[in-house]
DNA sequence: TACGTATTACGAGTGTGATCGTAATACGGG
DNA sequence: CCCGTATTACGATCACACTCGTAATACGTA
């Protein structure tokens, strides 16, 4: 018989209603987060918290992916060992029209 | 003759060229500097810093000020004792096409 | 020049967030 | 059931930003 799960790996995300702006510049005022969120629309799939090459510990990825997925940002799911990410484009564009497009946009400028 | 000014009274504001992502997101993460920027745009008029009914003191306002003009959010001019306020959203758009209205359209989506 | 209003400089207190290292947990496969 | 990989929880450190009070500065007017 297996261990006994002792934590469920519930994974708590904002309705897209519930989305507010200051969670949303709090947290892409964090440019590892901006990078995140650039590369998840970049390649345009779902990636694990491992796929991404940023300049900070696991650790420290891992808040910034909790940060992202409570502000509404991400949507995040395990499969298997890995837990993966998705941008909630669609979510976004639904509570804030075209602010999410604008973002990416802002920052392929600064090229 | 009058006493010499011993401070010019000069305003630093960055190029459009040079308005980062970074300190637009920065500026934009407090939620007092929003509220001037929607104040701003929605008065569509130049106002003085004394203007603003904010629940903050004069000198806190001040630094908020500062940071908004820092990031390239809004100009500042010196008319007699009051220093007015502009929201640069001409130069915004020409450097990030659609990010202010953008902005503005969510702020008024929380409401 | 004297006064009143508007704004600022300065220093300090305070909280919050980014970061890390280490140890622990979860899961797939052997 | 054990191992390796992926992720996390926890505690600690550290810097920075928001806030304020006080004293000082700038300017228009009398």
């Amino acid at each position: 018989m297996a261990r006994p799960k002792t934590q469920p790996r519930i994974l708590e995300h904002p309705e897209s209603d519930a989305i507010t702006v200051q969670s949303l510049f709090e947290a892409l005022a964090d440019p590892v987060r901006r990078e995140i969120v650039r590369h998840l629309a970049d390649v345009g799939e779902h990636l694990s918290c491992g796929a991404f090459d940023l300049p900070v510990t696991r650790s420290t990825m891992t808040h910034h992916f909790s940060v992202l997925r409570e502000a509404g940002l991400v949507r995040q799911y395990y499969a298997g060992t890995m837990k993966m990410n998705a941008l909630r484009a669609d979510d976004l564009e639904a509570r804030f029209p075209g602010l999410l497009p604008a973002l990416l946009t802002a920052m392929d400028r600064e090229r």
